[in-house]
RNA sequence: GCCCCCGUAGCUCAGUGGAUAGAGCAACCGCCUCCUAAGCGGUAGGCCACAGGUUCGAUUCCUGUCGGGGGCGCCA
């Protein structure tokens, strides 16, 4: 329908491009570094370092290539002014009405003028993974937030995505809750809350297991039968999981998560003891005291699998998660075709994936088949951990998902209760909630997902500063403005934009340089990229809205500009935080 | 022992092979008769752990040292 909106990027790096080729330099072989924003206002508002590249194939100095790029620079609307500075600087000023035209272009195309360089491509992304029959608690906030955002920078630019929670609805762990179930039973804890019931009987097994040894024998026969196909223990194990599976579901609602696929550990049992056999015939496996595992040699192209053993059938005949993962790649392979398959985890998992990933590679090619056909991607994060220390069922010192969400709506609706009394009690409640669970999306979010987190309530539930409520601020005041000048949002006549003030300028710049940041978020897998220029974008925002005048503009010119820069602002900011999964509210 | 991450302002953290390293919080000083003060402006705060190297340019890449976290055959 529409054609595609470059990004301003794009449109400079192409000019460079061809200045390249006129200055007769076309043949260097050298892809041209694209035009990044200049770092300080006085050097223009892009630049482009190209020249820094050039200059050593061609021998001559960055300064001297940087003048000859400009005398070959192409005239074109946007760039108003070019030079070279410093050592080899070509910095580009460019022309306002252009910008503006652009960011127009931009905000009106069907995609926010995000390039869709994903187009026709299929991820299966991999995310949250809990654990049936507990509850969900803040160690596995991470990969669900983090997980859920990349799914939307893919949908955004343009993937096919294929959101995959790969529950853990498997193990040994049955067997103890199926005795324990029999024996302890609370029927009235189970009907008021039945997953935490079952957390219960879990650890009431460990702690009789300690003084009484036999419970394990006993928890392992009832396993033994469930894995047979005992019809009891295979009801009892489902309507284990069909109840974790609502109590999943609620969070994820809150959270604003959502799977097209849930396809559990249980799914890909039945092909386990056929990954074995191939890979023993492959001759990727090897018995070894009983047991099956890979060997990787001291000499391996991935230095962190060199004389490292996965292992995928233990001495006992059972299967472990590196067989199931191997199962579950070759099911995702010719289920989806995928382009890419990223596994969203804690980064203590980074040996297993890296094993699982030679293993399958080596498979492949022990198969005749391409071992690049698909890219794996293990996006880890790093620990959570709680500031004395670390957080386990078994420590008794796990926070709940669901009591961290509460705890964020119920500060939010404090604050809500004081600044907008006048709104309804329905009103205010479901602020509280959109502002109290962005708030906890937007912390996890905004900071790089590979460092450690020490969980502290006052951090994660900040409401002022760098946080999703400032978003979601800035948005509700673009739509409150709307209001109070009585314009509808799709009846803002855009074209009118055009920059008379210099926060003006910084705001469009700002502005139009978001699907440069969505596609570098996408690309290193980075939501906190998207996070900082948000943040970034709304303060100029704010500061637009402060200095200037909008509904009382001193011409109609002057009016008509600024609703169409704050309705500019406003489908940026909302597309944003929808990437973010951060609500967008039209008043708070 | 080997492998992976981290060390940046008082605190919590961003950041990039580019020009003068940023934000939030905390501290201090200001701004609501005016479109939402969940906001805006200002002051103060730094040997980017340390030492070498790579180059036009290193906080960023490489090597080493020190300090912290994590992982390393039958848990996930």
């Amino acid at each position: 329908m529409s054609s595609p909106v470059p990004t301003v990027s794009q449109v400079l790096t192409d000019l460079v491009a061809q200045a390249v080729a006129a200055a007769g330099h076309g043949d260097l072989a050298l892809p041209v570094e694209p035009a990044s924003p200049a770092g300080n206002r006085q050097h223009g508002d892009y630049q482009s370092n190209h020249a820094f590249r050039m200059a050593k194939p061609l021998r001559s100095s960055p300064r001297a290539v940087a003048e000859q790029l400009l005398a070959h620079l192409p005239p074109h609307p946007a760039v108003a002014r070019a030079e070279v500075a410093g050592p080899g600087f070509l910095n580009l000023h460019l022309d306002e009405a252009w910008l503006c035209a652009h960011l127009v272009a931009q905000v009106s195309d069907p995609h926010g003028g995000q390039p869709q360089d994903g187009a026709g491509r299929t991820v299966v992304i991999d995310y949250s993974s809990p654990n049936v029959a507990k509850r969900m608690h803040i160690g596995h906030m991470r990969s669900t937030i983090i997980g859920s955002t990349l799914d939307r920078l893919y949908r955004a630019t343009g993937y096919r995505v294929v959101a995959d929670n790969h529950i853990g609805d498997w193990g040994t762990q049955f067997g103890m809750l199926i005795v324990a179930w029999r024996r302890w039973l609370d029927a009235a804890a189970f009907e008021a809350d039945p997953v935490g019931e079952l957390e219960r009987l879990y650890v009431a097994f460990r702690e009789a297991a300690k003084e009484d040894p036999a419970l394990e024998d006993l928890a392992r026969a009832e396993t033994a039968k469930l894995q047979a196909g005992d019809p009891e223990n295979r009801a009892l194990w489902q309507r284990f999981i069909a109840i974790s599976l609502v109590e999943f579901q609620g969070v994820y609602d809150r959270l604003g998560v959502r799977f097209d696929e849930v396809l559990g550990e249980s799914f890909y049992n039945p092909a386990l003891p056929g990954v074995v056999a191939d890979l023993l015939a492959a001759g990727i496996a090897e018995e070894s005291d009983g047991a099956v595992v890979v060997r990787f040699s001291a000499d391996h192209a991935v230095k962190a699998v060199r004389d490292k053993i996965l292992v995928i059938r233990k001495q006992d005949g059972a299967f472990l998660y590196g067989t199931t993962d191997l199962a579950t790649l070759e099911h995702r392979l010719s289920t989806w075709a995928p382009a890419g398959i990223v596994y969203v985890t804690d980064g203590r998992q980074q040996l297993h994936f890296q094993q699982v990933f030679a293993a399958w590679r080596a498979w492949r090619t022990a198969r005749g088949l391409d071992p690049d056909a698909v890219a794996l991607d293990h996006t880890w994060f790093g620990t959570l951990r709680l500031p004395e220390g670390h957080m386990g069922t078994r420590l008794g010192n796990v926070i709940r998902l669901v009591d961290l969400l509460d705890e964020a709506v119920r500060r939010a609706r404090a604050v809500v209760d004081e600044k907008s009394p006048q709104l309804s009690e329905t009103e205010r409640a479901a602020i509280a909630e959109a502002v109290g669970v962005g708030a906890v999306r937007y912390a996890d979010l905004s900071q790089n997902p590979q460092s450690d987190v020490v969980f502290e309530w006052d951090r994660m539930l900040a409401l002022d500063g760098n946080t999703a409520p400032f978003l979601m601020y800035s948005y509700a005041r673009c739509r409150s403005l709307q209001r109070k000048g009585e314009v509808r949002p799709e009846d803002v006549d855009l074209s009118a934009l055009a920059v008379s003030h210099e926060l003006e300028g910084a705001l469009v710049r700002l502005l139009l340089r978001t699907p440069e940041v969505v596609a570098a978020a996408r690309a290193g897998h980075r939501p906190n990229l998207l996070c900082d220029h948000l943040f970034e974008t709304a303060q100029a925002f704010n500061r637009f809205y402060f200095e200037l005048d909008v509904l009382k503009a001193e011409t109609a010119a002057l009016k008509a500009s600024r609703l169409a820069l704050v309705e500019a602002s406003a489908r940026v900011l909302g597309r944003g935080m929808a990437v973010l999964g951060v609500p967008a509210l039209e008043r708070m």
